[in-house]
RNA sequence: GGGUGCAUAGCUCAGCUGGUUCAGAGCAUCUGUUUUACACACAGAGGGUCCGCGGUUCGAAUCCGUGUGUGCCCACCA
C-alpha cells in the first residue's frame, strides 16, 4: 500500500500489470487441465481502441481470468486482422502525406514494403492500449492475419476450395468502391437514407417533332449510359408507345421502349430509364431484354470517352453540370428533393458503384448448411438468443460470397492464367505442373505464368481465425487441444461478416464448431442513445478513461451500463462509480491494518458476525454461478458491489471494529482478512488491479502467490440458519436510528434496550455483539429481559414477532408514536388479511402446492403475533 | 414489404419456472451528518395505472389474444 494512503490507479496499474508479465501468467500451452481457450476478435491493425473494443475486452479478460483460476488451461489469443482496404487507404494517405507519394508511382512490391513499414509502426498500439486495460492475454502468441502461419492457412484454403469445386469466377453486378477501386461485398455496404434530388427528364420519341416521354431519375449522369426506356405493360399511359424507340438526350442514341412488369406505375411518371452497366435491376432487365450494355465509368467513378461528354470528370460533378445542361437544353422538367437509400463503402465511406466485373466467389451453400444447423440446434449457444433468428434468416438466403480485391495489401490469390486458362495450386509450381498436366506443353515455364492480381476479402483470412491461431491446417497438439474454442465475444454488428463465416469455417475444415457460446454485446451509444462518433464528440478517449477513473474502475463502468443484447448507454458516471467502489475497498483495508491486535478469545460478536458474513458471500457466489452460465456478467458485478459495499463494509467491518481505542482480537482479525481474501478473488476478474494491489497488502505473500492465480471462491456452506436472525438485527438497529431520528436525539446518549421474555436468544446474543456498532448511535447500557411493559420512558417496536423497548431519555411524542405505530398497524393488518383471505379460499388451499400453503400458514401466524403486539403498545400509548 | 424485439420509478434496467405486501436495484433527486477506514463517505426520505383493453387461473408485472407506441435486422427504393 503506497504511503500517503490514497487510491491512486495508475500507481498499481502498471507495477501489477508488469508483474503479471514477468510470471508468465499468460502464456500457455497444452497440459492435463481442461482448456479454455478465448480467440480475441482480432481489430485491425489501423484501429486505436474505441468503446466497443473496451467492452469485448472487458468481458473476455473476465471470462479468461476466472476459467484461468478455476484451474483451466486459460489461453486468450491476442492477434490483429490486416484489414486490407482500411489498411491500404491509410498507408495510400500516408504515403501522399509523409512520403509525397502516390500509389500509381509504386510497383506492387514496392508499395507492400511501405506497407509492412507501416504496420510496423502502427500495427501495435491497439494491442498495448489493451494491456493497459488489464487483458490477461497471452501475448507470445499473438497473431497477424498476414503472418506466415495465417497467410499459409489462407493459402491452403482457397486451393482446397478449388479443388472441392466450391470457389468459380464469376461475370456479375458488384459493389464497386470507387475510391478504393475495389469490388465490396454486400456486407461491407452500408445503406442510409441520404436527401437527394429525383430529376424529371423527358426524352423524346422517336419519329416525332413534339412527343416526349418523362422519366424520374436520381442519378442524371448515368443517362448518358442509358440504353432503354422501359414501362409497366399495363400502364395505359403509355400503350402507344408499342414498338416505338426514344432519344436519349445529348448522346442522341436511339433506343428501344420495353415493356416490363418491374416498372412500377406509381412512382414518379411511371417511366423508367434502364443503364444497364450501372443498376443492378437495370442490368437484370437488360438480361431480359437483350439490352447494350455501355459502361461509362472508370474504375473511380470519372467519366470514360464512351460517355462521350464530360469525360474525365467525376461522376457527382458530372451530375451537377449534365442537370444544368438538361435544363438548358429544354429537358429537365423537375427537380424536386429526395429521399433515397445510398450505398457507401464501409471502409472508405465512398458512394458505391454497381458495376459489372469479373471476380471470385465462393459457393456458399454447402457452406451454411452445417453451420445454420449448429446453431439453430444450440450446439452452438447464442447469447441473448434471440440472435438465433437473425442468424437463421440471414444463412437461409446467403449470397456467394465474393472474395477477390483490387488491392495490394492483402493474400495474394494463388490463381495464375496461361492466356484464359487459370490454374490454382498453393505454390507456382504446383499451378505450373497443373498447366502442363492440361496442356501437355512440357514447355512451359513459371515466366509463361501470370498471377491473378488481385488479393482476398480480409474475411478470407478472419474466418480461418479460430483454428490458424492454433496453426490448426498444420499440425495437430494445440488445435486437437484447444478447439473447439470456449468463446467468442463480439458486438452484434459483425455476425454476418465475421461469426456466421467463423462457423463455416469451423465445419467445413474441423468438422465441428469453433466455439461453444457467441456472447453478443451490445452496441456502445451515449447516454442520450446517440452512436458513438467523431463527428458528434461523444466517444471517449479510452485512455483518457483510464487515466481518469482507473482501468478498474474503467471495467466496472463498461460493465456496469447494461447487459447484452441491447445499446449500451455509456455514462462515465458509472466509471466513476467503479472507482470509488475501488476507493471504498481500498480504504476497507486501512480500517484492518490500522487496528491494533491483541492475543485474546474472539469475541463472540464477531464469530457471529463472521459466521453470518461468510454464509452472505456464499449465498451470493451461489446465485453467481448461473449468472456467469448465462454470462449474465453486470448482474453478477451489482451483486458482488452491493455485497461488498453494504454486507461486507457497511455491516461487517462495523460489527467487529473495535470501539475508539481498543484492539480487535486476533482471530477476528485474521477472520476479517480471510472475508477479504476471497473477495479480493471474487472479483479479480472483474478489477484485476486494485485486488492484486490489497491482495499483497493485506498479508506476506510468498512468491509468486497473486491473487491472479488463487481459487477462485466457491460457496463453502448451503446452511444460511445465520441471515434470518442477522436480518433481524440490522432491523433492530435500523428501528434504533429512526427512533433516535424521529425523537430529535441528535447527540450520543445512554438508551436501554430491554426485549421481552419471549425474544429470540440468538437474537438477543446477537444484539449484544452487534452492540459495538451501536456506539455511534447510542452507549447501550445493557439488554435486559422484561416479562411486562416496562414503566419507563420508551419507544417500542416489533421486529420479527419480536418486541424491543427502547428507554429514551427524552419526552416522546405521543402522536407521531401513535401516527408511526398505527401505520406499522395497519401495514401488518393489511398482509394478515391479504393471507387469510387467501387461506380461507378453498381452491387456493387445494389447488396451490403444498409449499406454498405451508409457507403462506407460517406467515399467517406470525402475522397474527405482530398484530397482536402493535395493537398492545398502541393501546398502551392511547391509555 | 418480410422478420424480430421492446414497453416496469426522473434515467438505465432486473424481475428466470405465475405464488412473500411484489412492485425491486443502481444512478439521479431531496433531507440530515466536518463521525474515529472512506465526503470518492455516512444515515434517512420521496418517487409507480408494471403501455391500454380483453382473456386463462384459486392467484398475472409474469401466460394468451388484441390495440397503441417504439427499436432493430433484411429486402426494395427510377
Amino acid at each position: 500500500m503506497s504511503s500517503d494512503s490514497r487510491y491512486t490507479p495508475s500507481l498499481i496499474e502498471h507495477k501489477w500489470y508488469s508483474h503479471w508479465q514477468h510470471k508468465d501468467y499468460f502464456s500457455s500451452v497444452p497440459d492435463d487441465r481442461e482448456a479454455y481457450a478465448i480467440v480475441i476478435p482480432p481489430p485491425n491493425v489501423t484501429g486505436m481502441l474505441h468503446m466497443g473494443h473496451m467492452l469485448n475486452n472487458t468481458i473476455q479478460d473476465i471470462l479468461i481470468r476466472k476459467a484461468r483460476m478455476e484451474g483451466k488451461n486459460a489461453c486468450w489469443v491476442p492477434g490483429t486482422d490486416h484489414a486490407s482496404i482500411a489498411t491500404e487507404a491509410k498507408v495510400v494517405r500516408w504515403l501522399r502525406e509523409e512520403k509525397g507519394l502516390k500509389k500509381s508511382d509504386l510497383t506492387r512490391p514496392e508499395f507492400l514494403e511501405y506497407a509492412w513499414q507501416w504496420k510496423e509502426k502502427y500495427g501495435g498500439i491497439i494491442l498495448e492500449q489493451l494491456k493497459k486495460l488489464g487483458a490477461s492475454c497471452d501475448w507470445k502468441r499473438t497473431a497477424f492475419t498476414m503472418d506466415e502461419v495465417r497467410s499459409k492457412a489462407v493459402i491452403k484454403v482457397f486451393v482446397d476450395l478449388y479443388k472441392k469445386d466450391k470457389l468459380y469466377r464469376g461475370l456479375r453486378m458488384v459493389n464497386w468502391d470507387p475510391s478504393a477501386k475495389t469490388v465490396l461485398s454486400n456486407e461491407e455496404v452500408l445503406f442510409s437514407d441520404e436527401q437527394s434530388n429525383l430529376y424529371h427528364v423527358r426524352y423524346r420519341i422517336d419519329g416525332t417533332e413534339d412527343e416526349w416521354i418523362t422519366i424520374a431519375t436520381t442519378r442524371p449522369e448515368t443517362i448518358l449510359a442509358d440504353t432503354a426506356v422501359a414501362v409497366h405493360p399495363d400502364d395505359e399511359r403509355y400503350a402507344h408507345l408499342v414498338g416505338k424507340m426514344a432519344i436519349i438526350p445529348m448522346v442522341n442514341r436511339v433506343v428501344p421502349i420495353i415493356f416490363d412488369t418491374y416498372v412500377e406505375k406509381d412512382f414518379g411518371t411511371g417511366a423508367l430509364k434502364v443503364t444497364p452497366a450501372h443498376d443492378v435491376n437495370d442490368y437484370e432487365l437488360g438480361l431480359k431484354h437483350g439490352l447494350e450494355v455501355i459502361d461509362i465509368f472508370e474504375e473511380d467513378g470519372t467519366l470514360t470517352p464512351a460517355a462521350q461528354f464530360y469525360v474525365g470528370l467525376d461522376r457527382f460533378e458530372v451530375r451537377k453540370r449534365i442537370s444544368k445542361d438538361l435544363d438548358k437544353s429544354g429537358h429537365l422538367l423537375k427537380m424536386e428533393p429526395y429521399q433515397n437509400s445510398v450505398g457507401r463503402s464501409e471502409r472508405t465511406n465512398a458512394v458505391v458503384e454497381p458495376r459489372l466485373s469479373l471476380q471470385w466467389y465462393v459457393r456458399m451453400q454447402s457452406l451454411t448448411e452445417p453451420a445454420l444447423k449448429a446453431v439453430i440446434e444450440d450446439d452452438i449457444r447464442f447469447f441473448p438468443k434471440q440472435f438465433k433468428n437473425t442468424y437463421r434468416h440471414w444463412m437461409e438466403n446467403f449470397r456467394d460470397w465474393c472474395i477477390s480485391r483490387q488491392l495490394w495489401w492483402g493474400h495474394q490469390i494463388p490463381a495464375w492464367y496461361l492466356g484464359e486458362e487459370v490454374f490454382v495450386g498453393e505454390t507456382v509450381e504446383e499451378a505450373l505442373t497443373e498447366a502442363i498436366k492440361s496442356t501437355g506443353n512440357t514447355k512451359l515455364l513459371i515466366s509463361d505464368l501470370r498471377q491473378d492480381e488481385d488479393v482476398l476479402d480480409t474475411w478470407f483470412s478472419s474466418w480461418l481465425w479460430p483454428i490458424s491461431v492454433f496453426d490448426g491446417f498444420e499440425s495437430k497438439e494445440e488445435i486437437d487441444y484447444y478447439y473447439p474454442t470456449a468463446v467468442v465475444v463480439t458486438g452484434w454488428d459483425i455476425i454476418f461478416l465475421w461469426i456466421a463465416r467463423m462457423v463455416m469455417a469451423g465445419y467445413e475444415w474441423r468438422g465441428d464448431k469453433p466455439f461453444r457460446d457467441v456472447y453478443f454485446t451490445g452496441m456502445v451509444r451515449d447516454k442520450l442513445r446517440r452512436k458513438m462518433s467523431k463527428q458528434l464528440g461523444n466517444s471517449p478517449d479510452p485512455l483518457k478513461l483510464i487515466e481518469d477513473f482507473g482501468a478498474d474502475g474503467v471495467r466496472f463502468g463498461m460493465l456496469a451500463s447494461s447487459p447484452a443484447g441491447g445499446d449500451l448507454l455509456f455514462d462515465d458516471k458509472l466509471c466513476e462509480q467503479g472507482r470509488n467502489f475501488c476507493n471504498k475497498m481500498w480504504n476497507a483495508l486501512r480500517l484492518l491494518k490500522g487496528l491494533n491486535i491483541v492475543d485474546e478469545e474472539q469475541s463472540p460478536k464477531s464469530a457471529l458476525a463472521s459466521a453470518w458474513l461468510t454464509q452472505r458471500m456464499d449465498k451470493v457466489l451461489e446465485a453467481s454461478i448461473g449468472d456467469f452460465e448465462q454470462y449474465r456478467l453486470s448482474e453478477v458485478l451489482m451483486n458482488f458491489y452491493k455485497f461488498v459495499w453494504d454486507d461486507f463494509c457497511s455491516w461487517y467491518l462495523e460489527m467487529i471494529k473495535p470501539a475508539f481505542g481498543e484492539a480487535i482480537d486476533r482471530k477476528s482479525y485474521e477472520e476479517a482478512v480471510g472475508h477479504f481474501e476471497r473477495i479480493c478473488s471474487m472479483l479479480h476478474p472483474f478489477m484485476p488491479f486494485i485486488t492484486e494491489e490489497l491482495w499483497h497488502s493485506m498479508r506476506d505473500r510468498a512468491e509468486g502467490e497473486d491473487c491472479m492465480i488463487s481459487i477462485y471462491p466457491k460457496a463453502q456452506s448451503q446452511a444460511s440458519e445465520l441471515l434470518g436472525p442477522m436480518e433481524q438485527i440490522t432491523d433492530i438497529i435500523s428501528k434504533i436510528r429512526d427512533a433516535r431520528n424521529k425523537n430529535g436525539i441528535g447527540m450520543k446518549l445512554d438508551l436501554e434496550l430491554l426485549l421481552e421474555e419471549s425474544a429470540n436468544t440468538k437474537v438477543l446474543l446477537a444484539l449484544d455483539g452487534a452492540s459495538e456498532m451501536l456506539v455511534k448511535l447510542a452507549n447501550l447500557k445493557q439488554v435486559v429481559v422484561v416479562k411486562e411493559e416496562p414503566a419507563i420512558q420508551y419507544v417500542s417496536f416489533v421486529s420479527g414477532t419480536d418486541k424491543i423497548y427502547l428507554e429514551m431519555p427524552v419526552e416522546i411524542d405521543k402522536d407521531s408514536e401513535e401516527a408511526r405505530l398505527s401505520k406499522e398497524l395497519e401495514y401488518a393488518n393489511g398482509f394478515l388479511k391479504s393471507i387469510q383471505q387467501k387461506l380461507s379460499n378453498e381452491k387456493f388451499v387445494n389447488s396451490a402446492p403444498e409449499a406454498v400453503v405451508d409457507a403462506e400458514r407460517r406467515k399467517m401466524a406470525d402475522g397474527e403475533a405482530r398484530v397482536r403486539l402493535i395493537q398492545e403498545s398502541l393501546n398502551k400509548l392511547k391509555a
